[in-house]
DNA sequence: CATCACGTTCTACAGATGTAGTATTACTAG
DNA sequence: CTAGTAATACTACATCTGTAGAACGTGATG
């Protein structure tokens, strides 16, 4: 449940930003600066404005650790993903998973592996159904 | 081909005007608006803004009859798809398709009767790699 | 105690978006 | 020919985003 705060229309920067704060747990402007240097050079001041800005849209909390901000996330990876998906799937399929799914795997060139990998996980998704989950 | 254009960053907005654009192969502004009207009371000339902004982007084109613009889609709902679904899989499972995969069996309610799709679809597609397509 | 350095907050600005009023133009009906 | 109507173009404005400099506060240092 944790809080909607409307996570559908993440930037891939603020993506990008949340990314560094989900793998550390928590971070500071400065931490989550050097993580993203290598693809992008901002500047200290850009990534505070940012992070505020999602401290602000609701996404991420800060505590103060001396004279410095620790952010860390409130929204999960999973929720974003739940809503930024469903989103997609709206606007594009509307609403229709299925098609979704074969999109991927009609419209984009899958591997082999990849495919194969999404058989077991169907095979696994059915035989949990039947199993009444 | 086509052009590219970059379709990744169309908004909801955008993408109702174009699905207009897509289902009748071309309009007019009171068209597209008439159209939207049950969801969206927009101004006549906000729809006419909303169209030459996309027009300016690249992804919709017109050509005029009488005295009134008839707009027609320059981008396919393949492609937008293509780069919307591409994005979306890089920023949210690192390219990963059949983690996109997962998360849509596993994370969103799907129905029996779309998972039934989904193998069909699935085996089809391995049959055709089999084939060597 | 006076500075420096660092960290945050404020201010700024350009571009995109959503939204629409106003101006302009050109048919159309009287 | 004139006034109304319909269509587009122009202008406008608030909000969000990306980006960052300038201002401000405070702990560290000499």
């Amino acid at each position: 449940m944790t809080q909607a705060s409307d996570t559908t229309g993440l930037t891939e920067l603020q993506l990008e930003l949340l990314d560094v704060l989900w793998s550390r747990r928590e971070a500071t402007v400065t931490e989550v600066r050097s993580a993203l240097q290598n693809r992008r050079d901002l500047a200290a001041t850009t990534i505070a404005t940012l992070l505020s800005r999602l401290e602000k849209r609701g996404v991420v909390t800060h505590r103060v650790e001396g004279r410095q901000y620790v952010y860390r996330p409130t929204v999960s990876v999973a929720e974003v993903r739940q809503s930024m998906v469903a989103a997609l799937t709206t606007r594009l399929f509307k609403g229709d998973i299925a098609q979704l799914v074969n999109h991927l795997i009609t419209e984009t060139e899958i591997s082999p592996g990849d495919l194969a990998r999404v058989r077991a996980l169907i095979a696994e998704k059915g035989k949990s159904l039947e199993e009444g989950a």
